[in-house]
DNA sequence: CTTTACCTTTACGTAAACGTAAACTTTCTC
DNA sequence: GAGAAAGTTTACGTTTACGTAAAGGTAAAG
């Protein structure tokens, strides 16, 4: 008995909209069983959800949470495909390095920011408590 | 002598076409000078777009980009401005905090999809020198 | 004066990622 | 068996972030 989710279990869990579940079917994100006309779930369909959403959180399209994705299985490859595939895991691997640094650079940039706010505020309350 | 950029001097810069400076610009997020109809950016624009792209690599829309920038000079502001303005920076540290999480993972899973081509090259290498 | 290079505005086109509405089936529940 | 709840397909609409002409201004070089 392995657990299973309808479409409604899944947009209900996520936040996220049944019309964009099934678009993410018809952009070859998911494949789900069907028991008649509806759609059920597997845990690993849950998986791959919250990849493709901790994809979307990373500012990646819908085609290169793909990619990413069957990265994760390499599936039947032969030598040529296995090291492009390396190739393109580094690639990703540098992106997110430099996301890291942008994610550095935006957290002390708003970390002064914060700062001055603060100064500015505590300026302001010395100038009221001066009256 | 203070140094200025022409839209072309940007672009090739930072490997943008112009048409997106000027879009930005459009969209109220750099406002260089004009000697007659032509645009003068001064470093502080370049700067600006420079947090653009940053943003952009981040995932940001333009106005989410904007309303940061907006954030890096709280300017005149009063003490309720200031708290809001501290309550949505804070806001942006969480999110980027959530986005070091996702990175983390992300780098996790690529690291093993990695390991898992590189053993599989290693075992079809076997293979070849068994025969 | 003309070519060349660079700049301008205006405006229609486009891809991605869904939103939204219409019209219908299936399945519980009462 | 009637209605409500959840599911389905089909299809047009919308926003964002530019691309891509079209049609021309400006300024230095030959």
């Amino acid at each position: 008995m392995t657990t299973t989710y309808s479409i409604s279990d899944l947009s209900r869990e996520f936040a996220i909209t049944t019309r964009a579940i099934r678009f993410y079917e018809d952009k070859g994100l998911l494949s789900p069983e069907r028991r008649g006309q509806a759609r059920i779930y597997s845990s690993g369909d849950r998986t791959r959800l919250k990849l493709i959403l901790r994809g979307k959180r990373l500012g990646l399209s819908l085609e290169e949470s793909r990619e990413i994705i069957d990265m994760y299985n390499p599936g039947g490859s032969n030598t040529g495909q296995l090291n492009t595939l390396i190739g393109k895991i580094r690639e990703r691997k540098s992106l997110l390095q430099q996301q890291l640094r942008d994610i550095e650079g935006m957290m002390g940039d708003l970390d002064a920011a914060e700062a001055r706010c603060l100064q500015a505020l505590q300026s302001s309350e010395n100038t009221v408590n001066s009256l």
